[in-house]
DNA sequence: CAGCATCCGTTCTGATACTG
DNA sequence: CAGTATCAGAACGGATGCTG
């Protein structure tokens, strides 16, 4: 449970096979829960005001509606977002993020920085 | 590109369109690269001390042959691993880590505290 | 040992159409 | 608007067998 050890040798021999397997368990968790070509890209799309299905499938260029709605239900069976209908005839609902999808800040932070830097090292003829 | 305000404001409303996008797309492209079920497991096996093909198939549970193959051949295309042939019959085969591998650290990192801090809050009954 | 080729069932995805 | 239903094609993934 040492995380906070891991920064100073993700790469390392050294740690033991326990941490070794809390490790790999922990980033397979994590990446089943956001991994996937859309998740994150909902939850930023979510995070820019966008809050109606069909402004989110404008906003997230390539995402059919059925691919949406499904993406929808597992973000809220997962509690990071809500789901909300503000009236009836016409029905409007709206998404909206929960404070739990704040915690995903240091994730989303350290996957766009390196997307970032890995796009220039490609484009500069790696 | 400033990437590194990102952090202050990764879920207002305030951040510019164009940053948006490019927030979008840099995410888009580290998931496109390491995301899926297996990268990163087969990342954290080579460093973690595993070298050999047949090493791997036992330390990453679960992978077959077929898709262990296709891994390799994707992270050293993305200049993850370094394919060496040591020898002729019977043939032996290396990867190891390179260099470039090591600027995945932050990722793996807050992929790894992230996915503990959820399996805890799902354990202890959300 | 280190893989590739093939078969084959399951899943995923997109397009289209339809409902309340 | 906010989805769901259906269908067909693509992609994925495992099991097996084979090679050098």
């Amino acid at each position: 449970m040492p995380y906070d050890t891991l920064e100073e040798q993700p790469f390392t021999e050294t740690v033991t096979p326990a941490a070794c397997s809390n490790h790999l368990r922990a980033v397979g968790d994590a990446l089943y829960v956001i991994g996937g070509k859309w998740k994150l890209r909902v939850i930023i799309a979510l995070g820019h005001g966008h809050k109606r299905f069909n402004e989110l499938q404008r906003a997230i260029e390539g995402i059919s509606a059925r691919v949406l709605s499904n993406e929808l239900k597992e973000l809220e069976l997962n509690g990071f977002i809500t789901r909300t209908v503000h009236t009836q005839t016409p029905v409007v609902v709206e998404y909206t993020l929960t404070p739990y999808s704040a915690t995903l800040k240091n994730v989303m932070g350290a996957l766009a920085e390196w997307g970032y830097m890995h796009r220039e090292k490609i484009i500069n003829g790696k």
